[in-house]
DNA sequence: ACAATTTTGTTATGATATAACAATTGAATC
DNA sequence: GATTCAATTGTTATATCATAACAAAATTGT
């Protein structure tokens, strides 16, 4: 069910346009990530439409985290409606099926690298170039919901944005601006 | 420094209108961060103007994360200047100095329980009731550094937002509506 | 008082997200 | 195939959150 071999606390790199020999084909993430949600999809029962879809696609094409109004407009291009209920109606449907997560501090949205149902979003987001890295921490995990347990809470959903410098900008910021100013 | 005896892993109750008699005297609280404002302010050289005190005092006393707006609302009944980019620029100063936190995944902002400038906004937020308890956990701070660390990722701040159920919805719910229902 | 800086006022607009209701599509049954 | 019901999408309007840009006023240091 998970695209990439499991390991137990795997990082997924997101970003990077101009270099992303060193980490992995992406063009597999993205395959992959369809097809874990058609399976998904039909196990519950429920229908991965065409705009479903290719909002789920186009997310996982980005390599940023992307806004409503971005996919809209990308959407749009392809002769989708350019309403935002219509984009908006797609991203609820993906995240009630945990296809992909919001990425609260930047109100983007971006696939899940875990395809999984237990709404954890872990993220290194990089103040800079602003790529992110969704990460996953057994540990971590573990220890919040005992802490919350604790409490007498019952967790549900669980997110952490943790902001700095990535390595690449702490490499490049030194000497010169890095590459990855552009948006898109 | 702090307002509350320094505990290693302390959770600071935020929210309960009507019932936080087994908490403590939130007045206290209101009181301790607001010395603690001045105090920082005047060691930084930072200015906190009528307006900044007031929407941290403001803040303090909602008992719930403050919308921006709502706090704009408030700050206008008292005579101050009611449009937005007079609430954004006391928040972003307040938010700079470290004496509130936004709660991304609710748009909203709330005084900082650990007055501290390490950037750190650890929630548990109920989704029934809305309220909000702050928490410090250091094992889970010192973990999060490590593994940014091991990615070459340098953090700087961190965003903790948990999901669920608190203890006293889960109690109600079971039997009835809760209490809490109420948005001020 | 004067200049420099910070803070605040003011107007306008950008960016993100949802409400409400009509039209269409899909799926299940007759 | 026609019928019915539910889910999805279209459409219009609006709510909510946040910032840009520049003018005016207040504060600080000299």
């Amino acid at each position: 069910m998970a695209q990439h071999p499991s390991h137990q606390d795997e990082s997924h790199h997101v970003g990077h346009d101009q270099d992303h020999s060193h980490d992995h084909n992406h063009n597999h993430c993205i395959d992959s990530a369809l097809a874990t949600a058609e399976t998904l999809c039909i196990e519950q029962g429920q229908r991965l439409t065409k705009v479903r879809r290719r909002a789920l696609e186009l997310i996982w094409e980005s390599h940023r985290p992307l806004g409503a109004y971005q996919l809209l407009a990308k959407l749009a291009e392809e002769g989708f409606n350019s309403a935002p209920p219509t984009v908006y109606r797609a991203l609820d449907f993906l995240l009630g099926a945990g296809l992909i997560h919001k990425v609260e501090s930047m109100n983007a949205y971006l696939g899940c690298a875990h395809a999984d149902k237990a709404h954890k979003g872990y993220f290194l987001i990089c103040d800079e170039c602003h790529n992110v890295m969704e990460f996953d921490y057994q540990d971590i995990h573990a220890a919040l919901i005992a802490k919350a347990a604790q409490q007498g809470f019952e967790l549900r959903a669980e997110t952490i944005e943790l902001t700095g410098l990535c390595a690449e900008c702490k490499a490049t910021n030194t000497s010169a601006a890095n590459t990855q100013g552009t948006r898109t």
